[in-house]
DNA sequence: CGTACTTTTGAATCGCATCAAATCTGGTGG
DNA sequence: CCACCAGATTTGATGCGATTCAAAAGTACG
């Protein structure tokens, strides 16, 4: 098994036991290919190695409803506890999946209670994650995102990112331009110090949040 | 035990074993009050009963960095997990919560099997829940959001709502002027049929995006 | 009946998205 | 090594939608 797989991922394949991994397959996939559909019957879990899968609904109308958008790791953990899909699942931009067989990996998480502990507390962490991020879209202004973002997901006041500063601005909920500027203004009042990719606040006020 | 639980409470505490249940304690808090800090050893558990609790970081500079809010059901979940708390929980509305030791929760969710796949499923449909908030709260648009709100957590295109519209609007991430200008403007454009606390999408096309 | 809160509409302002464009960067092939 | 390209970074101008402040009308509850 070729495990060449993102740093989220990985973590969580960690916990993974043998006997489950030799079940995985990996497959290349192709922008546009649909992994399920809403109501099919639930066969398969799976775990993004590369690329984007997007977890939608389709609305009256013809609007699409993105539940969710995948970049690394498991994604529709509740469908392990139901017998059907909730959603659709299409790959949104190619790159490589990992597919396990549904009832094994229920089976591992009843059988092997170091895989089941991981696993729980996988999903505790990941929904404390997602929390802090729905407090930070709730935020107003680009400086505010920032700062929280700084503090939630870095230590000790600062963060290395792992990512370009334009992906950095998806995952703010910003557009590219409007992080560049923030950015330049909290450096501008000292409230930020930046090399590279290490950003860190500084220990002063926060400043006023003038443009 | 007093068992006036909120709705979604109740759900969360439905599967809790007796033995568990019966070491947990009511306790009313009042707004202000601190029921753990960053650093301390976890020892209990928590539940929202009523009320609003914060999980509260401290940014450089006495900026307050808000994890998450919980206004019912169990927060912090990750903690279980840890040794100790991962930040402060503040009262921020007065109401009550329930208290389970930390280590009788462990031992119930090892020992109890039908507890901890509920637990676990629960900790998954949380997190699906909170990434499509996530997503909701990455549209630009109120109308977006109200249409993704309904497609997601109703059924049907339809949803009933179980609070007030201003506290749909904080849900939102909307002022409640913005969420009721656009109820009345998707109505206006037969986009949206409004029956009190009933809220349906219409079949037809969702229509354009002017104010 | 009075108080507190929600619902609703109006007007002014703010911050971000968007469009545009220039510069910089790393990597590729000649 | 250099020309070149794709993508990231940076700055500017404009418009839109939401926030904010303000205020009126409706509603629930004691």
């Amino acid at each position: 098994m070729d495990w060449q797989a993102l740093t989220e991922s990985q973590s969580a394949l960690a916990v993974i036991p043998l006997k489950l991994r030799e079940l995985a397959e990996r497959r290349d996939v192709a922008k546009g290919e649909t992994l399920f559909r809403l109501g099919e019957p639930l066969r398969r879990v799976f775990c993004v190695l590369a690329g984007e899968v997007r977890l939608t609904r389709h609305a009256r109308g013809g609007m699409q409803i993105v539940l969710q958008r995948s970049r690394g790791g498991f994604f529709a953990e509740a469908s392990l506890h139901a017998n059907a899909y909730h959603c659709d699942a299409v790959v949104a931009e190619s790159g490589a999946i990992l597919r396990f067989p549904a009832r094994a990996f229920r089976d591992a998480l009843a059988d092997d209670a170091a895989f089941r502990d991981a696993w729980m507390s996988r999903l505790a962490r990941e929904l404390l994650k997602s929390r802090a991020q729905c407090e930070r879209l709730g935020l107003r202004t680009a400086a505010e995102r920032v700062v929280h973002y700084i503090e939630s997901e870095g230590a000790g006041g600062s963060v290395t990112l792992t990512m370009s500063r334009k992906a950095w601005a998806a995952e703010l909920g910003l557009s590219h331009e409007a992080l560049y500027r923030a950015l330049s203004r909290l450096r501008a009042e000292r409230a930020l110090a930046i090399e590279g990719n290490r950003i860190a606040l500084a220990q002063a006020k926060p400043a006023a949040r003038r443009r």
